[in-house]
DNA sequence: GGTGTAGTTAATGAACTCTTAAAGAAAGTT
DNA sequence: AACTTTCTTTAAGAGTTCATTAACTACACC
């Protein structure tokens, strides 16, 4: 599994830092907080962040001149300012520096979360995010409908594809039966359900090469995708 | 100068669309209007668009809907959203199509605008206007329409060019016949795909001197140009 | 041991793709 | 305006890939 990414929150109302700062690490994020835009500043040229969520109103820097330094060394970076202000000269100023986000506080924290999830994975949006898998010595490529093995490429029609796909994202899960039929095939009918079993054998003699690689049934009910 | 930036509007309230239309082009930027989703997706399969911005509550074809067609074809075109709506549900669903922004009204034009600038400069700096191309020992330049191999030079008919620009935009990743037919024939008819077959099969036999290089089918589905 | 469920292989026909040729359109030239 | 060249579309046939159906075998559970 990929690491966390990482946020860099810098908010000078410590009780409010920390509940934020909990609530993103429980939504799979790895935050780190610091109380003042200097001590900010210092953190991020230390570290490797994803996003900066800035705090406007602080002590001795305030957010916009820290989202100004920050930019000087990362223009890519996306940033969110956190701000009481509703004032419009605030918010213009903050996308002149190339706010991503401009939140009015108080604000709803799952708000704050699907914004960041928003931002985050659309600037992470050029890497290929769900679409690439990797099982054992294979690697299964949903968009390419490719599945490799070192040199070796097997390409996959479209129906194996998804049925693949399907699995992978259930990996050591079970998949019903009827879940892939309807997914799949938009029909759980007798004849589809036959053919599902045919493209299950066909992924199976795919992915023999590695033995550690099973295609499970789980009787009367579905399928799950392991890797010992 | 650099040509304007477009943005496709979509906004079923006529008086309001146009307001918002004269607004934006004041600001420098090229707008066209659709009155529902319907024409909103035609327009853009035709066109060239850096930004889309999607009225949620449009008879015959709603804003998500849209986006999602939209999404389809295009995975990287920013997305934002104006809505009446204030209901938390309607925000989620707009951030999981992968809205950039969610604006609700009413709403204060300059700070859309503001908007708009921080998403369009922040995506500018991914996009790609290279015109010249290395593919294994050719050199294709799609302004000249020539296609060199040393001494060898050999010229592409319009078509050819946007086609073989086209593919070597997207190195590697799948062009699906849809989107090709759209932007290059505006039209994705059984003919034009027949035509555009024509056109990949010329392309084949100029670039086969270089084994390297494969126009690789994806079926049912799209091209990718590889050099391997 | 019998019944329903699952696994495999092969055959069929439908859908999609590739290539070449020829007809039709558009642009350029005398 | 007639001719030439270039470009694009249409046509046709062969070739490939794909999903479904069928037929048969193997397994699991009661």
């Amino acid at each position: 599994m990929k690491n966390k990414l990482s946020i860099l929150l810098v908010e000078d109302e410590e009780n409010f830092g920390v509940v934020l700062q909990n609530y993103l690490e429980l939504n799979n994020y790895s935050v780190v907080l610091c109380k003042n835009g200097k001590d900010g500043l210092d953190q991020f040229k230390q570290g490797e962040y994803d996003l900066c969520v800035l705090d406007v109103m602080m002590p001795e820097m305030d957010g916009f001149t820290l989202a100004n330094e920050i930019r000087r060394l990362n223009k890519q970076i996306p940033l969110v300012f956190l701000t009481a202000k509703t004032q419009k000269q605030d918010i213009v100023k903050g996308y002149q520096v190339g706010a991503d986000e401009y939140i009015t506080k108080p604000f709803d924290t799952e708000l704050l979360l699907l914004k960041i999830n928003a931002i985050v994975h659309r600037s992470a949006g050029s890497k290929n995010n769900d679409t690439e898998f990797t099982l054992g010595h294979f690697v299964f490529n949903s968009i390419t409908r490719e599945l490799a093995n070192g040199k070796k490429i097997q390409k996959l029609s479209p129906k194996e594809t998804k049925l693949l796909e399907l699995l992978c994202q259930n990996l050591n899960r079970v998949v019903p039966r009827e879940v892939a039929l309807n997914k799949i095939w938009k029909d759980d009918s007798y004849f589809a359900a036959r053919s599902m079993d045919v493209f299950l054998a066909k992924l199976r003699k795919y992915l023999k090469s590695d033995e550690r690689i099973e295609i499970m049934n789980v009787h009367g009910n579905g399928f799950r995708l392991l890797v010992h």
